[in-house]
DNA sequence: CATTAAAAACCGACCGTTTGGTATGTAAAG
DNA sequence: CTTTACATACCAAACGGTCGGTTTTTAATG
């Protein structure tokens, strides 16, 4: 039905991909999607307003694991699914919901960017962010202490401080090699991590 | 003796650590200054210069801490003094090396915009970083290698491991303060967290 | 199926403002 | 009297956004 506002969005996205809110213009959106600037005036109100529903339609899923959905019976299993969920978005695409490829560069240093602008202009966004950071932190804390409980792992310090070790190092991993090379290595490097991690806890 | 082109200097770092580097407007960084356009383009070429010299006079310095300056003896109080000295960087001021205060908040998100900004447009900035990221690297993984053959420390994982858990853990604890509170809180918990991981290792 | 009127989709010229930067001038310092 | 340090008016280009008009699609009617 409405092509081409789902076009203009997609386009819009790929382009807040690559630079912050205030480096893509106006030109370069109608330029990319081939359409008028009447066409995009058509079906959005001003920039800000697409940026916002870019955000909400793609952005936040994409970033946003479900951790309802992963299996809580070990430490193990739990970092390893989200380690193969990270594989599937990596490789997978960021339009999945759209059915587009994904021929763009994977994760980088632009995504920061798209995620700060996002947390700076739409109050309801950072909200949502803090929400799912809180609900990573539980999800994690119940892992933790059931796998405690089952003798899966043991250690001094408290459940809390161990699901903080696993989120804390996936978010260092990542902005490391966001700067540096691309997320290519995050994988390996964020599994060898946790399972270096794991096995002392283990012990 | 150049006290018109330090002013102009420093406001504009202030600017820059509010807003990204396209955000910042000429306009803004003279009014701000008390002086004008002309005076402005008497002491800078243009607005990228201003930044660059921005970036290597005050942002660099402030970024990397110095590791060789670091007692290495042991792991606790190599990661000890490194969280001494965060704080001296946050209550202490940004401008130390000019004598101004700080009376701007502390190190937020804006932060990492000014990191990004520099990274992608000097690319001399980004090698600078990853220099630095690779002395970090080192020193961790000499004081833990020291650390274990003391006998402060002992693990199944290798030495390079556990000086990514210390490094990562770090970045990690940052940006996620970053994005939701301040770093008021980012020095105890990066504490908690280290000292927890230290005890374990220790065991 | 053809006709037609209304609505939706789309175009591109245009608008006021802001952008980074320049040119010209002048007052003060050496 | 020359150089440095500023100020100000000005500029072309780019900015986000508007507006009047044209084409295309849709839906109702005969």
């Amino acid at each position: 039905m409405n092509d081409s506002r789902d076009h203009i969005l997609t386009t819009s996205l790929k382009l807040f991909l690559q630079k912050s809110f205030k480096e893509v213009t106006m030109k370069e959106i109608v330029e990319h999607t081939g359409l008028s600037k009447g066409a995009f005036y058509h079906y959005f109100t001003s920039k800000e307003q697409v940026f916002m529903e870019v955000i909400n339609h793609f952005f936040r899923e994409y970033l946003h694991e479900d951790y309802s959905q992963l299996p809580t019976e070990s430490l193990a299993g739990f970092y390893q699914s989200i380690l193969v969920n990270l594989d599937r978005r990596n490789e997978g695409a960021f339009f999945t919901s759209t059915g587009e490829p994904n021929d763009e560069e994977a994760f980088n240093i632009n995504h920061y960017y798209l995620l700060f602008d996002a947390i700076r202009m739409l109050p309801a966004f950072k909200q949502k962010q803090l929400d799912h950071q809180q609900e990573e932190f539980a999800s994690w804390t119940t892992v933790v202490t059931k796998a405690r409980s089952n003798g899966e792992i043991r250690s001094a310090m408290t459940d809390e401080q161990i699901a903080k070790l696993f989120i804390y190092l996936s978010d260092g991993v990542g902005i490391n090699y966001v700067m540096t090379e691309g997320l290519s290595k995050v994988r390996q490097e964020l599994q060898s991590l946790w399972d270096g991690l794991y096995n002392t806890l283990k012990d």
